[in-house]
DNA sequence: CTGAAAGCGCTTACAG
DNA sequence: CTGAAAGCGCTTACAG
């Protein structure tokens, strides 16, 4: 691969000039900008990578840690990975995507061997092993998902004691007066998915408040084990609505109900929280709380950007709680 | 950040003394480098991956080329994706993933700026624009799907002309004499996605020489046209078979199937072509054969790794096609 | 068994 | 408007 000193020669001109053409950072003469050009073309250049990372201390590279647990169902991950690798492309960084299971090892590894010029966590959990490590590290951080401690990060995650609550609202303006709950698995509230008990304990909170009963289950998260306990619930249901905030089990009532013979809303009125796109993927019909993967991801690539670029003007760290907005799909009564 | 010079300070030795004692290719002795081990760890050193990658022309990344089209159905991707990012963890490599739309300039990009080691290609064309670029940068890379001029690359697909044949031997064995064929969008052959014709001609071939009638449809990817389209072909259905090789498509089918009362296999034998880990997510009761995401990305790291490490001994490039493997779940009769 | 020095390919003050 | 030189933080022949 041709370096700029191939690039300088063939144009006649020192390196400095050639990186200097390339940066825009002070004037160049038309004739030898036009040297230059030629030169890069002629010789097919393209800035080291790695050259110009130890140069500049900038990688122009953004660590995606992402997170999968057994207990969840995954396709709802990838909605978060392609909008924030679309958004970092557009700000001008690409995305070392870190799977590894162990989390916090992984961020100490990538942190501070400087392959990032920040980093992203998705998943975040309440008491998350990734924070106190990212901590001691220079870069900056986003997250999505509320941890227990979030300063020094931008956090962003949707409201989910609103989105609890306002699907109460939604089931109790209706006039239902028995709703069946189903959670997350019991695991993730064991392991500190805050998400979890913050949509369910405001959902209890508020029915409390209208005098509406709930009964909770924790659900499932796979197959065979989703459908029947599904059907056990629906055996011994006495409730006329149902609020699911899980992934699988919402995935999976559609083809319950139909071989059930229940019908929405006529039978039971169904809520749920998830996004578009998840909706469309398993046609579900349910009017439910936008969970926004979308805007949560590009809004932790903006606040990671502005801060790995201008860490002083950026400001204090914030947390933002994304207000839930439901979408009606006519599955209430 | 401290530096290999602070380490070497630290323990009163030279820089080259460490990064020896780092890489273990001379022998130091035992109190030189309990002395580096303390610096290390008090300091807290970790290597600079920038400088690394310049004085060694390693990465120790790979960069993982994702191509998302709009007429496929994404939940398939993530599941090469993973695998991949963990057997290149395991092999010591991490993951520069890139989603960007135009693959061949972000190729270009990556792979000349000196990026990444070798590159994974996913979802490749019959007449992929990322080939030809790859080709003249000094990376090797690994293939999934297979393209019309496999040469310089090592290249990993399912045998889907196989796939098709064995299906079609499937319900034949059983005794079907008329099939009905549901094939990818229209638009994925237009635009070379090979694994949709090598199956279809191939299914039609065999069916063709065992005298059995084929009625192939093109099939949709979005809801709600998934659906529609189902129920038409299903109110003019004359067959007693199914072959089903579309993911939007087998995964909308058991609702569907269970709303118009159909029983599988009583009233329709169904086959498809789908992982087993997508057939879980999706609770998808039907005979299938196995598409192997996770083998194939990871036997495409393997020679990619191989091909990093050791050019010359990894031989000439290969297309190894999987054969496939039928896994029964009695949706046939 | 260890060190001094060159070099990887860039960027950017310093000088003119 | 341009160039010579130092420096980023490593690795690795060369020397002893």
């Amino acid at each position: 691969m041709p370096t700029i000193g191939d690039v300088a020669r063939h144009a006649g001109v020192s390196r400095s000039t050639v990186s200097y053409a390339l940066s825009g950072k002070r004037t160049i003469s038309r004739e030898t900008r036009d040297r230059i050009e030629v030169a890069i073309a002629e010789l097919g250049f393209t800035p080291n990578a790695g050259a110009r990372a130890l140069a500049t201390s900038q990688t122009m590279v953004i660590g995606l840690f992402v997170q999968f647990f057994e207990d969840e169902f995954s396709p709802a991950m990838l909605q978060y990975v392609l909008p924030i690798s679309d958004a970092a492309r557009e700000a001008g960084y690409d995305i070392l995507m870190v799977t590894e299971a162990d989390g916090a090892h992984a961020v100490r590894r990538i942190a501070s061997s400087g392959m990032v010029d920040g980093v992203i966590f998705l998943n975040v959990a309440y008491e998350d092993k990734r924070l106190p490590v990212m901590r001691k590290m220079p870069q900056p951080g986003a997250m999505v998902g509320l941890p227990r401690v979030p300063d020094d990060f931008d956090v962003f995650d949707l409201d989910f004691a609103a989105s609890g609550r306002i699907l109460v609202d939604h089931l109790a303006e209706r006039g239902h007066r028995e709703i069946i709950l189903i959670t997350p698995r019991e695991h993730v509230f064991e392991r500190g998915g805050g998400y979890a008990w913050r949509f369910r304990d405001a959902a209890l909170q508020r029915a409390a408040t209208y005098g509406i009963r709930v009964r909770s289950y924790f659900g499932e998260t796979q197959q065979p084990a989703v459908n029947q306990q599904l059907n056990r619930i629906l055996d011994a249901r006495e409730e006329s609505a149902m609020i699911v905030h899980n992934d699988a089990v919402i995935a999976a009532l559609p083809s319950v109900l139909y071989s059930r013979g229940v019908r929405v809303p006529d039978d039971l009125s169904v809520v749920g929280a998830f996004s578009e796109d998840f909706g469309k993927l398993f046609s579900l019909p349910y009017t439910a709380v936008e969970t926004s993967p979308n805007k949560l991801g590009r809004l932790a690539v903006q606040a990671l950007v502005r801060r790995m670029t201008d860490p002083l003007g950026a400001g204090a760290p914030r947390v933002e709680l994304v207000a839930p907005h439901v979408t009606d799909r006519a599955s209430t009564r």
